[in-house]
DNA sequence: ATTATATACGACAATAACTATCGGATATAA
DNA sequence: TTATATCCGATAGTTATTGTCGTATATAAT
């Protein structure tokens, strides 16, 4: 439990790998999946993803790729998180209420206690400050 | 990503319910089923762990139960879900470590980071704070 | 223009993690 | 002796995650 998703993981692997580069390098899929070893479709879908996002900017044809485009100290790591996988929280009930429990539930506003404490904390850090 | 599982969540639900009695009686796994919504069977096997762990005591036979045993201001939720779910990571590579980027990871440090901010929040509530 | 190489994207399949169920054993109060 | 409770391993179902496949589109280079 709490773990983050491989999709996440592989996004922050690619924008650390084109943030090594000169920001006008363009990064390809192939290139990243090769060099940390990550299934090149499922690499794809993510970098799609994040250009979908405006964190990056495809570049297509040959000789293409991507680059950041986004501005990653401003982003902090909870919105990334949401922007790469969708709502944040330590259980289902905070976003989405068809829960059997939710009725009769005694730890709702403890866990949002919790939960709160969590998002604080990823909102003090940056995509920059993994990525760097 | 980043959910707590329905095992925790049980626990505390019982545990918030068993201190919410006076110490010396018991509450039956069905008394906190039936309560909470919640599978007899699964919060059997919860309260049976946690009575492994010494946080509830075990009273056998008719009229028996669980009893909270431990103190609970003096676990931290870091020791709480350790002890209910295992070992706690962002990422498994922390505590298991045949992952195949592992050689080339190149964000490995710096979800280090992240990840010992998190034990810290977590370090910094007890079960205590979620039951009361 | 044609070709080779890259992104775009939906549908599907496999795997793993989590959640739930079943069956039968032991303990003990009434 | 019986009823009610914990104990516990084995197994099944479900969901979320992870990975694969096929095809379309864009464009640089020849």
């Amino acid at each position: 439990m709490l773990k983050i998703t491989r999709k996440v993981e592989y996004a922050l692997i690619a924008l650390r790998y084109m943030q090594g580069k000169a920001p006008e390098l363009v990064s390809s899929t192939k290139e990243i999946a090769t060099q940390y070893n990550i299934p090149p479709e499922i690499l794809a879908k993510t970098l799609q993803h994040l250009a979908k996002e405006n964190i990056i900017e495809p570049i297509n044809g040959p000789r293409g790729g991507y680059r950041v485009k986004a501005e990653l100290g401003n982003i902090d790591l909870v919105e990334f998180f949401e922007r790469v996988e969708g709502p944040l929280g330590l259980s289902d009930c905070f976003y989405d209420s068809n829960c059997m429990q939710i009725d009769y539930c005694n730890i709702r506003t403890p866990i949002q206690r919790i939960n709160a404490n969590m998002i604080n904390m990823f909102r003090g850090m940056t995509v920059q400050d993994v990525t760097s």
